[in-house]
DNA sequence: TGAGGGCAGATTTTT
DNA sequence: TCTGCCCTCA
């Protein structure tokens, strides 16, 4: 160890004198400055929010650079996100200057697994330029399978037996290892032999998914010693960000190649694990220090990111988690607001409470781009997301469809995609009917049937097919031509660059010409993103690189610096910040989620808290949370009581706040001693759609008074608890509501009303809200 | 080929 | 309640 007598014992600042300074450990505290210079051996860095893990993770990189102990390509550093890859190498550019040029093994599992798999492809059947198909791709695929072999598609749809597949590749399973349990997880039993076959298809098509790339390559390193030693001397240091967030191939893959020189720096915070849905197992991190014994864990407590009292909000919320590895967080930082949580009648009113106080941050100076509203789940968008349209707030929202996965971009890259591998046949089904041009099933089912007599890919069968008397002249025809145009950009290919191959083929495919005579404003968008497309292509000299690049890599990123709120869900904010963070839809039901509570048992409700630990640790200076004490959820309105996760955080850090009188302290009540003496009444009432929750009862017993301090807007709040209409209410009674005011009655339907109100103007309301007016 | 009705499903989604 | 998907019909 000959960095111990360097670096004696790290655990002091005099051990770093100040008077020496070095640009790398700068502003570097001890914790990190200790997994900065501890470079040999397994580390483990428990990085807690905004503790600067990423700072301590690229000086990491860059230590071992500039002291030569590894080549830049002799060093394996896997993110999860491109985003996260792109950053470390930014950073770590900065500190090592251009040598960061030379880290090819810096990137996403994903990539680097692709980037192995291509060197070693033949050792699992395919070749070096396989094909890697994504989700929608994939989803067609199992379909066909699922129709060939007679199964009824309704009963076993393919999302599901993609959902399994998925997992046992996450798992690092094969179609041979799989248990009589997991068997039976698809079609009765049928598990296996559809893995079997879904498999056997990618090889026929050379092709992988993505779950293959990691899976593929777990399989060449347990099954060749020699690439697995090959690998294992190259990777002199290893380094893993987001750990927590490893599944059991990335562990298994990690575990193999991290034993030849066992060292090993994973970076991760157990608390902010928030993906197990997705496969990642918390138990990665727990037990590394078992994986890899005497290995150092590091603990990065001090956060620079969130005042004391957002900190100790978040802190004595995650304390009720009982997995835990265990940090405590300190700042220091002094001051600054307590949490706010915020009470609310609706979501409308919620969305619209959201509002006003952006409005009023912006009108303090506070720039939008450092505003974020994060939901549990993405249908919570379109409330704010209207409220913002209405009252002409800037704002963005994040998620939703990655750059490749829209259709245009799908499209176009089908075409690419034929173009540099005639066996593409998911590609060649996609394309040679977009756009329309006359070619239906009859045809396609020809092609097909021709292309398993001869045994030959879709695209030579079509183009053979033309060649005898099976289809009509029409369609003959139109193949004929479609398959020389395929033929001579093929040629094309040759000589010109990607961007202007794709540009040519668009165009003389008729995809562009197709596109234009639709004149909507949406096919003006797709063609702008075929535009972007061709230009994020110059970048490429080679089809094969881009196509890699776009499947793998390319994000949805797209530079916005206007000055804009942020609506996300929490999952998408992990890993930023934000000045001011709003979180709604703090209610049991919404977060935690009715299906976390319904299904995952404790695990999953402390993934759920875990999840509102990363929600609260966004917020740099302010966090308010909102609640609602009515929701409509599929169309149902629903009475709903505070998210226990409310009551969970230190009274001391929290300032409660609520337009409902007497609602706050009610509602805190409800949660003491950690007991829930409403869970069944909430759960009943939602799966019932009745309005018979704790809320409402306030609300009916007056116990609330549920009109707004701040002048009522007319929302959509009205609609249907699914009761029957009301006898006493009739077309011309004046009645009154208690957020619009009187009105008369203009039409009923079920329990509907659609009242003219005399100060809001014509509404729909359902029936119980009103009363009859003396 | 597209429009329109019927019907189930409706967290989170780094690649 | 809203959506997306599949199927049917002109």
């Amino acid at each position: 160890m000959r960095r111990a007598a360097m670096f004696p014992s790290c655990s002091r600042v005099s051990q770093f004198p100040e008077s020496n300074p070095d640009p790398l450990l700068d502003g570097l505290n001890d914790p990190q400055r200790e997994a900065v210079l501890t470079t040999e051996g397994p580390v483990l860095m428990l990085a807690g929010a905004g503790t600067g893990k990423t700072a301590a993770l690229t000086a990491r990189l860059a230590q071992i650079v500039r002291t030569r102990r590894a080549w830049p390509s002799e060093i394996l550093c896997v993110t999860f996100t491109n985003k996260a890859a792109r950053e470390m190498r930014e950073r770590v550019g900065h500190l090592v200057g251009p040598a960061v040029e030379g880290m090819p093994w810096l990137g996403t599992f994903h990539s680097i697994a692709a980037k192995l798999l291509r060197r070693h492809a033949e050792l699992v059947g395919l070749q070096s330029n396989f094909t890697i198909i994504d989700t929608d791709d994939q989803l067609r695929l199992l379909k066909q399978l699922i129709q060939a072999e007679g199964l009824d598609e309704k009963r076993w749809p393919a999302r599901q037996l993609a959902g399994c597949i998925d997992r046992w590749k996450n798992k690092g399973l094969n179609p041979g290892d799989l248990d009589a349990l997991e068997n039976e997880a698809y079609a009765n039993g049928k598990g296996q032999r559809f893995y079997q076959l879904y498999q056997d298809r990618l090889k026929a098509l050379n092709a992988c998914d993505f779950g293959d790339l990691l899976l593929h390559m777990l399989n060449i390193l347990r099954t060749h010693r020699d690439v697995l030693e090959q690998y294992q001397r190259r990777f002199k240091y290893v380094m893993v960000d987001e750990y927590q967030d490893t599944n059991q191939v990335q562990y298994l893959w990690l575990r193999l190649l991290a034993q030849g020189h066992k060292n090993i720096c994973v970076v991760g915070d157990d608390d902010q694990s928030i993906y197990s849905w997705r496969g990642a197992e918390v138990a990665n991190i727990l037990r590394f220090e078992k994986d890899f014994p005497g290995a150092k864990v590091i603990r990065l407590e001090q956060n620079y990111r969130s005042t004391p009292h957002i900190l100790a909000a978040a802190s004595g919320l995650i304390d009720a988690n009982s997995e835990r590895l265990g940090k405590t967080l300190w700042t220091a930082l002094n001051g600054g607001d307590k949490v706010r949580v915020i009470g609310v009648w609706d979501g409308p009113e919620e969305a619209r409470r959201v509002g006003d106080e952006i409005e009023r941050l912006e009108r303090e100076g506070a720039p939008l781009s450092q505003i974020a509203i994060l939901v549990r789940a993405q249908f919570q968008t379109r409330e704010i997301e209207d409220r913002f349209i209405a009252i002409g707030m800037a704002y963005k929202i994040i998620g939703g469809f990655r750059f490749y996965e829209r259709a245009e971009i799908r499209d176009a890259l089908a075409y690419l995609r034929l173009v540099a591998q005639p066996s593409d046949d998911l590609a060649f089904e996609r394309i040679y009917n977009t756009p329309k041009r006359g070619l239906g099933d009859k045809t396609l089912e020809k092609i097909h049937r021709h292309a398993r007599a001869r045994g030959v890919p879709l695209s030579l069968a079509a183009v053979e097919i033309t060649d005898t008397d099976e289809l009509p002249a029409r369609a003959r025809n139109t193949l004929l031509a479609l398959m020389r145009d395929v033929a001579r950009w093929r040629d094309l290919a040759k000589v010109t660059a990607p961007a202007e191959l794709v540009r040519t083929l668009l165009d003389e495919s008729g995809y562009t010409a197709a596109l234009q005579a639709e004149k909507t404003a949406e096919s003006a968008g797709r063609l702008e993103n075929l535009t972007e497309l061709a230009r994020a292509m110059e970048e490429y000299e080679t089809l094969g690189d881009f196509l890699e690049h776009v499947s793998l890599v390319m994000d949805n990123d797209k530079a916005d610096d206007a000055d804009k709120v942020t609506i996300m869900t929490i999952h998408a904010a992990k890993g930023l910040e934000f000045d001011n963070v709003f979180l709604v839809g703090w209610e049991e039901g919404v977060f935690p989620s009715q299906r976390a509570l319904d299904e995952g048992g404790l695990a999953s409700l402390e993934e759920e808290r875990r999840l509102a630990y990363v929600a609260i640790t966004r917020a740099r200076r302010r966090c308010t949370i909102l609640h609602a004490a009515n929701r409509r959820i599929y169309g149902q309105w629903t009475s709903s009581i505070p998210s226990r996760f409310i009551a969970e955080m230190p009274e001391d850090h929290v300032e409660q706040e609520t337009t409902l009188s007497g609602g706050a302290s009610l509602w805190r009540a409800q949660w003491s001693e950690n007991s829930d003496p409403f869970a069944h009444v909430a759960r009943d009432a939602a799966a019932r759609g009745s309005h018979r929750g704790p809320g409402w009862q306030r609300a009916s017993t007056r116990e609330f008074d549920p009109v707004p301090r701040r002048l009522p807007e007319p929302g959509r709040s009205a609609a249907s608890f699914a009761a029957k209409p009301r006898r006493d209410v009739s077309l011309g009674a004046r009645v009154f509501h208690d957020k619009f005011g009187y009105g008369t009655v203009a039409a009923q339907e079920g329990n509907k009303l659609e009242i003219d109100f005399e100060t809001a103007g014509r509404k729909r309301v359902i029936d119980s809200f009103v009363k009859l007016a003396e």
